[in-house]
RNA sequence: CGCGGGGUGGAGCAGUUGGUAGCUCGUCGGGCUCAUAACCCGGAGGUCGCAGGUUCAAGUCCUGUCCCCGCAACCA
């Protein structure tokens, strides 16, 4: 028996339901579902929780564009996101949304405790308030002193707000990352979080009163609580806190191993958040890991582009566990990787059905046609000679020494290299087989017995395989087992410590556990299915719609530069001088990265010119060149929106 | 002089405390036929961004320098 250990809570963050998930929110929660099997595996009492943060302003926008409730609009997104958990087996115990009354209700409570501590004040959010968009900007926000939105002036105004005294606790993080590093990783982003830190903290605004879909601040109903206490909360919550501190769930699992979080919110899960427990006063999750993006060759991913890779359609396709095996095998934890169809095609070709289905194909027909379907007995040392011995061992020592390089590599959440630890096995049982020619010896009667250990051999290294991939793709273990007559039992982990388990089990040769790819052909395959098919008429993704004094209210001109020249005081700004008929006027555009400034000299733009004036970095701006997005050999770039016609001319 | 990360054979990456430069793919050649045209072996290919320095010894430490990528700021 695999002896039982302590507890592991493992977290991946509330996803925001405004539209249906990617293969970047897939790729967490893979991770976090891998991780908690494999420690389940391992004999940890586990808590794996995942759900959804449902509140805020653009929940509300969209509900009202849609013309529904935001808990009918959230209700209906929700449904689909435990879909697609469904779909992938993710093995999570709990599923937390923000808008169930069980949180609801404790994060009222946590409100409450945090503002008894004193390290909730109400103050004023200061800010300039434009009446007719009920929006707050900051200095910077505006544009030639009116608001940006709708260019209407704005007051000055002070909302009544709650804040939470993050400034406090300033002293205490830094200590925090400096004398408990392993808190945050990778280094980068405990670096990022520590200057963060050092250039200031400013208390934290908590409660919003310009739109409701949230949860009331409980002394003050005009109030509801802004995002980050109620979505952080949830680690808590889902576990009880603070009801039951005595119960089976906080006071169980509290505190948390893990976070994983990606690397856009580190911040506030290393920051934010542990300031909040510290007022609490109740212990810091032991670690908040942050990891990489899943980056497209053509920059990221977005719908108006076509490229958005939907997890289903691999799933069906490819199935979960090839689509689990390459996001976990195929990136460095922490690194930003790019996710290409041939990457993914030729991983799963060349691990899984080249190397590890069929070397159960090619062992499984053997010990069919060589030893009447039945796995035959283990052998001993000395037998055979020294050379046989000599293999013997080393396939031995290969596969019983796996699961403690596993284990250990699965502590960091280096889950590629635990992958490539295990198919250092896979590769030594395919050399075992040319080392010992199986068909070779079966020539002779003489050799039967050798035979028989070598088969024996190649059932055991199969056995601890499929033990040691449970965790990552249960799936397969579970057909592999069946294929080599295990199918009777879970794999038990610490089994795959142990040789020299199995005698007279009966193998069934079974389809190809992955069966091998066209890559060619499956490349034009998704990509046709990705793009849009020639004869359909699908529309656009569009922001609000307008009418036409809208548009007339835009005075677009064509212009030619006559010159350029980086802004001496901004990376990203280049300052054109625009000449349009008779005025020729400066204009600034942050494109800096996309032209170099004598390249543009000479071009036929479009302008907005009656844009308000604004001034970038100290120097004014007066208009807007209008540029289209594009790609050059798959990197994301602008192109001006060009015209021959005559300099001054209006555009309509 | 804002903060941080990185520059290693054609591609993508490993390289703890300094001691013969590794892995996967590709490429060239060979072996095998049990198997999903899969598997196994071998070769070629790198002055580890550049320039100095410390050391018996540096990809690994120090200094300078060039380039790339994140974060923050301005992206009308």
């Amino acid at each position: 028996m695999t002896e039982k250990k302590g507890t592991y809570y493992i977290t991946t963050p509330i996803y925001y339901p405004s539209s249906n998930l990617h293969i970047g929110h897939t790729y967490c929660t893979v991770m976090a579902d891998a991780m908690a099997r494999f420690k389940r595996a391992q004999g940890y009492d586990v808590r794996f929780m995942t759900g959804t943060d449902e509140h805020g302003q653009k929940i509300q926008t969209l509900a009202d564009a849609k013309g529904v409730s935001p808990q009918a609009y959230v209700d209906e997104v929700v449904a689909g996101i435990k879909e697609l958990w469904k779909t992938m087996e993710i093995s999570y115990d709990d599923f937390i949304r923000t808008t169930e009354p069980r949180h609801v209700d404790r994060v009222q409570k946590i409100f409450m405790e945090l503002y008894e501590k004193g390290d909730i004040y109400k103050g004023e959010y200061k800010g300039l308030y434009c009446t007719p968009c009920e929006s707050f900007w900051t200095e910077s926000q505006l544009v030639d002193g009116k608001c940006p939105d709708c260019g209407r002036p704005v007051e000055e105004a002070n909302e009544e707000a709650y804040f939470f005294r993050l400034s406090k606790y300033a002293d205490r993080l830094l200590d925090l990352f400096k004398n408990t590093p392993e808190f945050l990783e990778p280094e980068s982003r405990r670096n990022e979080m520590i200057s963060f830190i050092n250039q200031g903290l400013d208390d934290l605004c908590i409660s919003r009163s310009t739109f409701d879909w949230g949860i009331k601040v409980p002394i003050d109903e005009k109030h509801v609580i802004y995002v980050w206490l109620d979505a952080l909360a949830n680690y808590i919550t889902a576990i009880g806190y603070p009801d039951n501190k005595d119960g089976e769930g906080y006071s169980k699992y509290w505190p948390a191993n893990v976070h994983l979080v990606g690397k856009e919110i580190v911040r506030f899960h290393s920051i934010i958040w542990p300031a909040m427990l510290m007022s609490l006063d109740i212990p810091l999750p032991t670690q908040v890991l942050g990891h990489g993006w899943l980056l497209l060759a053509g920059g990221k991913m977005s719908k108006s582009k076509g490229n958005v890779v939907d997890p289903v359609t691999l799933i069906d396709r490819y199935g979960i566990d090839a689509l689990k095996y390459f996001l976990l095998r195929e990136y460095t934890f922490g690194q930003d990787g790019v996710f290409t169809n041939e990457v993914m095609l030729k991983r799963m070709n060349y691990d899984l059905a080249n190397d590890l289905g069929n070397l159960v194909s090619r062992t499984v027909s053997m010990i069919e046609k060589y030893c009447g379907g039945l796995v035959p007995a283990a052998g001993v040392a000395g037998v055979f000679g020294d050379e046989a011995d000599a293999v013997d061992a080393d396939l031995k020592a290969v596969a019983t020494g796996a699961i403690a390089k596993v284990e250990a590599e699965m502590e960091n959440f280096k889950f590629h290299i635990a992958l490539e630890e295990i198919w250092t096995v896979v590769r030594r049982a395919n050399k075992y087989i040319d080392e010992t020619t199986p068909w070779i010896l079966a020539k002779d009667d003489a050799n039967k017995a050798r035979l028989d250990v070598v088969m024996h051999n190649l059932a055991e290294a199969i056995r601890i395989v499929s033990i040691l991939i449970y965790p990552f793709m249960h799936t397969t273990s579970g057909k592999i087992r069946k294929q080599m007559g295990l199918w009777f039992a879970d794999p038990e982990w610490d089994d795959a410590k142990t040789f020299d388990m199995m005698e007279g089990e009966q193998v069934k040769k079974g389809d190809a556990i992955f069966p091998r790819l066209d890559i060619e052909k499956e490349i034009q395959e998704l990509e046709a299915m990705n793009g849009t098919p020639e004869d359909e008429n699908v529309p656009l993704e569009l922001k609000d719609e307008i009418v036409y004094d809208d548009f007339d209210k835009l005075d677009l001109r064509v212009g030619t530069i006559l010159s350029c020249e980086k802004h001496p005081k901004a990376d990203k700004l280049l300052v054109f001088q625009v000449k349009m008929g008779t005025e020729t006027r400066q204009i600034i555009s942050g494109v800096a990265e996309h032209y170099k400034p004598e390249d543009t000299v000479g071009k036929k733009v479009v302008v907005v010119a009656n844009l308000a004036p604004r001034k970038l970095r100290g120097l004014e701006s007066k208009g807007m060149i209008l540029f289209a997005d594009d790609q050059v050999d798959g990197k994301e770039t602008l192109q001006f929106v060009s015209t021959e016609a005559a300099d001054g001319n209006q555009v309509s």
